[in-house]
DNA sequence: TTGAATTAAACAAATGTTTAATAAAAAATT
DNA sequence: AATTTTTTATTAAACATTTGTTTAATTCAA
């Protein structure tokens, strides 16, 4: 039952997403939409009704590519959990590259549109191979007992932050855009090892 | 030559503030700067020429407060390395918690407002005494020789990034906000310990 | 009495959405 | 195959609100 999208649908959506992304939905006119995707300004309305339910579902599938990237590596059931570290520091880095306004957009909108779009996380993340393994880890007495929540925010955090402050790292470092995207493909290494030895007795 | 603010302009900054912060820049209207600061709508115009100057003045001052706080105890001439981390873990997150949505707002209206705002940064971190103190353990072969911008990224991504995240993480571990507060307040001990291991060789 | 502070009302521009007319495409009929 | 009918897509214009700002009159304080 899979819906077919005209080509005008897609080019709304694809402008939309854009300027969602780099100004947030209240900066964001529906002109501005019309005019990046060049398509007449009533058709937004004909296709998707209102500003806010366009949004919606930009909203909800951006959500739910940034969740799944994460979830898919947790998830696999043959890599090692130091394995596992490496994958998601590496393929977050380069997806965030590709697209530098996706982590402010998420954690931007998500607190206006708490509950909904928030269920797509049930349990997938507390529940993965990867805290399974990290509780196997504190079980045999190798990883400290902390609350893995901790293990897995910490993951996030080092991964994505530098990219919300990128315009003070920037800033701080004299950096162009170059050198900071240098700055995070270190990190892709670095941030395994360190993760490694927080969790470590 | 300190100016003196009226009962007024301070009524309207505060409301101002509290309102830029919760809902950002474009979503707060001047209607709803005059309402919840009980003046008249014209007043705003009167004293802050224009919504866009009322903002800036705001933005400004907020940002330098949160850097502030920071370099304070970067530079502090006394204490150690150690000493330095904790104080700041310690200070920022309870900062943060009787401010949740200060991280959001700096992070969101910092990369439409780049140069100037930024203005503030200028070398007051990355020649802060605390780096000095890292450069020395590195010279001394007790920690890894690694960027220190990397190091100093890190501690702020730990404190920070976990408040930005909030939603997500209380969706993960079904919290309710004092909860969340609670394992913030967990993390004043475990980031400093996290940060020594990770740059120590 | 003079200047500053406050107010209600008005203004122009912007914004999300709808309407009514037209064009294009698809389906039905001859 | 050709023509008519019906449905879908697109357009320009209009509409009703909202929004930032200004004006001109009034109140208050020095």
């Amino acid at each position: 039952m899979k819906k077919d999208y005209s080509e005008t649908e897609i080019k709304i959506k694809t402008a939309a997403k854009s300027l969602f992304l780099e100004k947030g939905y209240s900066a964001t006119t529906t002109r501005d939409i019309s005019k990046e995707s060049e398509i007449n300004l009533a058709l937004l309305n004909y296709y998707f009704t209102s500003k806010k339910k366009l949004f919606e579902i930009i909203m909800l599938e951006t959500f739910y590519d940034f969740i799944s990237k994460m979830v898919e590596v947790y998830n696999d059931e043959k890599s090692s959990l130091e394995e596992k570290l490496e994958l998601t520091s590496s393929k977050y880095i380069d997806m965030i590259i590709a697209e530098p306004h996706l982590p402010t957009f998420v954690v931007n909108e998500l607190k206006n549109n708490p509950s909904s779009i928030l269920k797509i996380l049930k349990g997938q993340i507390m529940e993965s191979k990867l805290v399974d393994q990290y509780n196997d880890g504190v079980k045999k007495g190798i990883y400290k007992k902390i609350d893995p929540i901790h293990f897995v925010t910490n993951i996030l955090s080092l991964i994505v932050f530098p990219f919300i402050s990128s315009p003070i790292i920037i800033k701080m470092k004299k950096f162009n855009k170059t050198e900071f995207n240098e700055m995070m493909k270190e990190r892709k290494k670095l941030i395994p090892e360190w993760i490694l030895k927080m969790i470590k007795k």
